[in-house]
DNA sequence: CATTGTTGTCATCTA
DNA sequence: AATAGATGACAACAA
């Protein structure tokens, strides 16, 4: 499988290009960058989200909310992205769909003569159907297992080449008389989602056990709509049959195939396409409003965008990857995947044919709760353009919108936004009373002008996305009055209430502390800066020691109200994740339960008739007067040898009276 | 007015 | 040793 994945993976790349070559627009970048980045997790140590010992206790939970810090992982997040991809580009995913069509109607090889044991015989039914229905066992038991995969794609291919012939695209409903019930097996077989996990090694498929199969069909059956539109592309088919038809052992030898097998397809499945669609778009689109997850109403969309902002631009500190992206994408392929619970999402509506509905439908399959991070910052990303102020507005909560250790230069508007949107610092920076600085004690003096030899230039591409820290160009003159209460009594006049109060603010405590020292730098800069750069800011700009305690105390502070913020989301997402698992191990529970039920019920009835067969062989001995064996006095015992073993009862009462002439035990073998 | 949730901050530990 | 990050605890605040 692990082959297949990478031939799935290098082929479908290969396929977006082409894709793009015809005209349709698909945004590679962001869809990558979105589902690649769990491959570049541990590429920093300064992103958010990480280093969470706490988190790697919850990655056993089948996936919920794993840590993109666990180095372990990564092969698992390796794996599950290629899986991922290879369902989220959609195409690959319908091809067994279309496969089934055509093996469905080689069964009629009645038509064209062949011997039905013959080695192009009936493939996959009569390995499946034949176990399944339970009719052609003599098929199915020569077919040995060591012939798997060549035989049966030998069968398919055969079978396939055998079907191009046929005049129509679907001769099921003529020439072809296969058994419905057949047709349904294979339709379901692969339309199942099991099997389409397994699309492409139908030598695993055939040679299942019975029980499996057996399963497997009855649920694919269900999943089965025989009513579904084909795609008319005949082509399609037949290339996607022949693909299939190799055996799995070439598959390693196809990457040379797959230009060609792809510029043999990309016009009927430029067809196929129907919108042009940025996939970036669809992700936006399709999630973010309806991926909100169902935290007691906690999060609501305007909340949420910001944070993802925070995770976006945060991963500038060490990479290109968003933490915040690896956090979501971390958990949801885990999730969905390794559940394998195929929830009503999961089912897709078998409209194939269509990669961006396929694609649109894999976003819907991924959009669960851990795909909210990655979601709201490609959000984010398309609402760049949009007015900073509203941006900001939607801010509503200061809450997980500290995009502050971001340092884009291609974002300064939006990040001006964001530290202008805070709302919440203003009636007090907070709680803790215990803080304590030089600068409390300082006095308020009137705020001179920024020391115009200190250079925030250098400065400029620091993060200004810190709502809680507003920038100098915020700032208010009679922000200088150092109570922030005072601030918000500052009468204004009716026009410029809004503005100056908005701008007001923005003024942290730190910040006012701050500028009383004559620091022209806000605290955004100050947290945000590279540590280097902070401590030749501390050493070579001649600073008093109370500047540089209050440099220091700021910094710590935005770095701890940042780590607190991503502490208490991981927190939140962990309780979230012990809820599900709370209720997934109920489930089993209850299953469990269900079973145990079932268990004894089929035990009761086997031990009926086994005191029923007791009774039968008792009632055909004879004792040693001759007279027959009573179940009140003797049982049958079988024995580890397996034998049966005639045992008198022994009884107090009736050894006593009983026992006189007899021999104690009188054993009668008999032969199973 | 009490309760609850949010947020900032401090102290402490770990890497 | 210095720094950053994580996290529990506390307090202030808002709803």
């Amino acid at each position: 499988m692990q082959n297949v994945k990478k031939y799935f993976t290098e082929g479908l790349i290969q396929f977006t290009i082409l894709l793009s070559l015809i005209g349709v627009r698909v945004d590679v970048d962001s869809y990558l960058n979105g589902y690649y980045s769990p491959l570049e997790i541990n590429d920093g140590p300064s992103s958010a989200f990480i280093q969470t010992p706490f988190h790697s206790l919850r990655d056993n939970w089948d996936g919920y909310s794993v840590h993109p810090k666990c180095p372990e992982l990564d092969y698992f997040f390796a794996s599950r992205r290629l899986l991922g991809e290879v369902r989220a580009l959609g195409s690959p995913a319908r091809f067994p769909t279309q496969l089934s069509a055509w093996l469905v109607q080689v069964p009629d090889r009645s038509e064209f003569g062949e011997p039905p044991n013959s080695t192009s015989s009936s493939n996959v039914s009569a390995g499946l159907s034949s176990e399944s229905t339970g009719e052609e066992a003599n098929d199915s038991d020569l077919l040995a297992e060591d012939e798997s995969c060549s035989t049966v794609n030998a069968r398919l291919r055969g079978r396939q080449e055998e079907c191009q012939t046929e005049p129509g695209p679907y001769p099921s409903t003529g020439a072809c008389e296969i058994p419905k019930e057949e047709v349904e097996l294979l339709n379901g077989q692969i339309d199942g989602d099991e099997a389409r996990e397994e699309l492409v090694s139908l030598t695993q498929l055939a040679l299942s056990s019975a029980l499996e199969q057996e399963g497997l069909f009855t649920s694919g059956a269900s999943l089965a709509c025989p009513e579904d539109p084909r795609p008319p592309t005949i082509d399609i088919h037949q290339h996607w049959s022949h693909f299939l038809s190799l055996p799995v052992s070439e598959f390693d030898d196809l990457d040379p195939l797959v230009p060609q097998q792809l510029s043999d397809l990309d016009a009927d499945i430029s067809s196929a396409i129907s919108q042009d669609v940025s996939l970036r778009d669809a992700m936006v689109t399709g999630s973010t409003y309806d991926m909100i997850p169902p935290r007691g109403g906690v999060r609501t969309l305007v909340a949420r965008q910001p944070r993802g902002t925070l995770f976006q631009l945060e991963s500038t500190n060490s990479s290109d990857s968003a933490p915040g992206t690896t956090t979501g994408l971390a958990a949801l392929p885990f999730t969905t995947v390794v559940n394998g619970t195929s929830n009503g999402t999961l089912s897709h509506s078998a409209l194939g044919g269509c990669l961006d509905e396929a694609v649109f439908d894999q976003i819907n399959l991924l959009g669960l709760e851990g795909c909210l991070d990655n979601m709201d910052a490609q959000l984010l990303g398309n609402l760049q353009g949009i007015n900073p102020r509203v941006l900001g507005d939607l801010d509503s909560d200061s809450g997980l919108s500290l995009e502050s250790s971001s340092r884009g230069p291609t974002s300064p508007g939006a990040s001006e936004v964001s530290s202008a949107s805070s709302s919440s610092f203003c009636e007090d920076e907070g709680g803790a009373t215990g803080y304590s600085s030089e600068a409390d004690s300082l006095p308020s003096k009137g705020i001179a002008d920024y020391d115009t030899t200190w250079s925030p230039v250098d400065l400029s591409e620091s993060v200004w996305h810190d709502h809680s820290y507003s920038t100098p160009a915020f700032s208010h003159p009679s922000a200088t009055t150092f109570p922030h209460k005072a601030i918000k009594q500052e009468p204004f006049s009716d026009e410029d209430d809004d503005r100056e109060d908005y701008e007001d603010r923005e003024l942290s405590r730190d910040e006012l502390r701050a500028r009383a020292l004559h620091v022209p730098l806000s605290a955004t800069e100050i947290v945000s800066m590279p540590v280097e750069e902070f401590l030749e800011l501390l050493e070579g700009r001649g600073l008093s020691a109370a500047q540089v305690t209050l440099l220091r105390d700021i910094r710590r502070r935005g770095k701890n109200k940042l780590a607190a913020q991503n502490c208490r989301k991981r927190k939140l997402d962990a309780i979230t994740g012990l809820q599900e698992e709370v209720e997934r191990l109920q489930a089993q529970r209850n299953r469990l339960l269900r079973e145990r039920q079932h268990t004894a019920k089929a035990l009761g009835a086997a031990g009926q008739r086994m005191e029923h067969l007791s009774r039968d062989v008792l009632s055909r001995l004879r004792d040693d007067s001759g007279r027959p064996l009573t179940p009140e006095r003797y049982t049958l015992q079988c024995g580890a040898n397996g034998r049966v073993v005639v045992q008198q009862i022994r009884r107090p009462g009736v050894a006593s009276t009983t026992a006189g002439g007899k021999t104690d035990k009188r054993k009668k073998e008999k032969k199973p």
